[in-house]
DNA sequence: CCAGAGAGTTTGTTGGTACAAGTCAGCCAA
DNA sequence: TTGGCTGACTTGTACCAACAAACTCTCTGG
């Protein structure tokens, strides 16, 4: 009646034990495989079975010749998405314009992003957000690939409907930095947001431009921006890794 | 110069594109292990490599002595976390009393919660937020799970100062249906709350309780409640699975 | 007609081996 | 001193074999 559990679910249990109460710390080294072999008395295989599920339980890291290793986390950055850009133009107005990347610097880090635009059909939710026929419409579409100190930290994709900005600073390529946001130098007002926030696994794609360690989800953040008429202005959508982000809301009665 | 790519990737590659064209339609079989050895001229092991891969990323579920299959997606709920509990009163007031249940209700859905409640020391982010000593303190915990149609939708744990609702229905262990929620049934009163939301990788613990597939993501909501004097009233921890549930904000210039 | 045994199928677990491919330290030669 | 190289070490990929466990289906016996 004792033998249910496979032997690697008991190996990984008693490894997963031992990085809880930090006989592992994190960033130490582990026991080569060929040591756990011997200390479990099991094959290689079935160590390595164990190891895995570590691995996708993110608990651990690997690298090819010099061993796997407790996985360190970094303190999560915080970024407050209850906040109206156009209120933001009170603390942002001096020179940075961009709202991420003031809010970057004042946190004594230094921001950097890369920005691509380009004009596309967009993809069926995000024409739904603006009221687009998908298969007609066109959208101006902003990539940008957001970096704190080097590292990678997110990819912010914003939709516009092609017929708002065409003509307006928004069709630069360069990194926009206008008082207010890159909206009110199209002369445009977001009144209203609407944020819908989902969780999945990344995409190959998301993992190399990210670098994102194994078994790292991430959340995609789908903010649709309104006029004063109810009318849609803009899908941004936001890719950010679970492991260096902490998502905040401000939700107050007024 | 054509051989860095293993094996495994290119059939996890090849996959991956049948499903992503439908040529694997959701809930479809794949061939047996046995037949992908022999289609693709590799062992067993290899291909288990290749769907052990898929298995990581989401796209495939495997049963036992069944086989393996293109996993299928629900379609995920959306809740509105943007709308605060005391305003929500008036839709809500009739019968059901908990806003969670009653919107499920109104949904043309059964909720149902199994209820737990305790007194214990609060974890430290906890104890944190509702300024507390974590050493000493004591927090009455109401520690839910949340079924939708029969189904684990969510967990949700709330923790509030012994202090303040020491002798309230709060502690007992009903599913407390106060009209405007537990808080008013204790004479609390939150006008402001503040969210925090994180994305990781579940525990054991969770994927048991809330049955969850193989590499889903869950989203960790935190809530914390302030009376109109700023001082913290409760936290609420909610665990939501990435693949049923959508969080949506909506955020507008009053 | 139905329950249950049993055979067959399919994935899960565990053992083994061999070589490839990175990493790193130390040695040797210029 | 420095540069490069070798060799030891470690994880990654790939193969093979065998049995366990869970499921499906058929066929048989009551």
């Amino acid at each position: 009646m004792a033998k249910q559990t496979p032997r690697y679910h008991a190996i990984a249990d008693d490894l997963r034990n031992q990085i809880d109460r930090g006989a592992l710390a994190p960033g130490q080294k582990l026991p080569t495989e060929e040591e756990l072999t011997t200390h479990y008395e099991v094959s290689r295989n079935t160590v390595r079975l164990a190891l895995g599920r570590l691995t996708e339980e993110g608990l651990l890291v690997s690298a090819q010749g010099r061993g796997s290793f407790v996985r360190e986390r970094f303190e999560p950055a915080v970024w407050n998405w209850s906040v109206l850009e156009s209120r933001s133009r009170h603390e942002a107005n001096h020179d940075a314009g961009d709202q991420w990347a003031s809010q970057i610097a004042g946190n004594g880090q230094t921001p950097h992003q890369e920005v691509k635009v380009s004009i596309r059909r967009p993809p069926a939710d995000v024409a739904r957000q603006l009221n687009l026929d998908a298969a007609a419409a066109l959208t101006v579409v902003r990539e940008r690939v957001r970096y704190v100190d080097r590292e990678p930290y997110a990819l912010a994709d914003s939709y516009f409907p092609e017929a708002l900005v065409r003509d307006t600073p928004l069709m630069l390529p360069e990194d926009v930095s206008a008082p207010g946001g890159v909206l009110a130098s199209a002369g445009l007002v977001q009144v209203r947001f609407s944020d819908e926030i989902t969780v999945r696994m990344p995409t190959r794609d998301e993992i190399e431009r990210l670098v994102l360690p194994a078994s790292t989800p991430v959340a995609v953040h789908m903010r649709t921006g309104y006029d004063k008429d109810g009318q849609p202005l803009r899908v941004m959508i936001t890719t950010l890794p679970g492991d260096r982000h902490v998502i905040r809301y401000d939700v107050s009665a007024d």
